[in-house]
DNA sequence: TTTTATAATTGACCGCGGTCATTTTTTGTT
DNA sequence: AACAAAAAATGACCGCGGTCAATTATAAAA
């Protein structure tokens, strides 16, 4: 029995994440079709599928890392002052998912998830941004910024379940005419965070 | 020019729904193939693509009239006296949705919906559940069981948010092992109506 | 009845995601 | 170098949702 080195395969799936990319940054991600993929990649149907689950399991991977960039820049800037700096460092994720509804759908399949396999990017961005988040609440509590009667891991499951709610409407209903999400999630936080009293 | 009686159509129609609901009955919503219900319902293909836009369109119907019988029962009801009454009225609406990822897939699509055409059940069963839930927020507000720091409509859209949240939970989290939807939703209602102070 | 315009239905066809038995390439062993 | 065994890649094939030019049924007009 024999140990595989895998330096081929790292090459030829680091290829296909390549080739994705530079198509999603033409197309958008609804335009991204497999075929196109393996054609560009000079690569048969069947090795995409032997790297990547399903076509949403290669769209996780390049979602994954944008949505993590977005982190990024978000812990970079701190804990915000308020609730209208919470409101406002949100802003970039949303218009981010707010782009393309097949952004909003597949993160919405892994809002919620509490442990994460490896390579799986986009559950582990969700479970950083829960963190972040609660990291966040505390610290708004303890400046008397946000209620305190409720422990902030509560809070920012409600925040999530907020972004949701503001991104399907926007989806489904208004779109161009209406607000951004970000104004739409504002009243929502206000309403939640608000300390009693 | 002639007016078309559209007699025969009707009929058609009625059968496929009719068949989609068999087959819903015993294979479940995601069992539901279109190839199965036009070979039953004795028609072609596409007959059935222009009786309904796509699949969806087809499921939409069936789970609309789903939704609707459950809106009647709670109608029914009455106004619950208190929150914990308010969860215990959402929970079948719940039960129902977390059987299968379709319903909740296809709700979600219309959640946030404002305006119906008037064959889209879903849609206007929506309206018709934050119509009700407005309603019932105002009686709980009138009798001091619900904060009342913020319009019935914003409360409103905070629950159905909550909904959302919850059931993207079940579906991707825990499912059999965990807690009950409506178990999961009740802390986020507590919490979202409390009357300050 | 014959004609004619339109409603309703048909089914061959397509696009595209996903599978899997087979073939090619790589690596470790003698 | 020759061989065996596992890794990697291949591409013909399938399932299934959805389309559309062609066909048939239906009802009003001549």
């Amino acid at each position: 029995m024999t140990r595989a080195p895998q330096k081929r395969r790292l090459e030829t799936r680091a290829k296909l994440l390549h080739v994705a990319a530079a198509i999603v940054q033409e197309q958008g991600y609804s335009g991204l079709r497999v075929e196109d993929v393996v054609a560009r990649a000079g690569v048969a149907k069947g090795t995409l599928f032997s790297h990547f689950k399903d076509k949403d399991g290669l769209l996780a991977v390049l979602i994954g890392e944008e949505v993590t960039r977005l982190l990024d820049r978000m812990e970079d800037e701190g804990t915000p002052a308020d609730v209208a700096a919470l409101t406002a460092r949100l802003a970039p994720h949303l218009d981010y998912v707010a782009q393309d509804r097949v952004i909003f759908d597949l993160l919405l399949r892994y809002s919620g998830t509490t442990a994460a396999e490896p390579d799986e990017v986009v559950a582990a961005s969700f479970i950083r941004q829960v963190t972040m988040l609660t990291g966040w609440l505390q610290t708004l509590q303890a400046a008397g910024k946000a209620r305190q009667d409720q422990p902030p891991e509560l809070l920012a499951e409600g925040i999530q379940g907020f972004l949701n709610h503001v991104l399907g409407v926007w989806f489904c209903a208004g779109h161009a005419n209406d607000a951004s999400p970000a104004q739409a999630l504002d009243p929502y936080l206000q309403a939640w965070l608000q300390p009693p009293g």
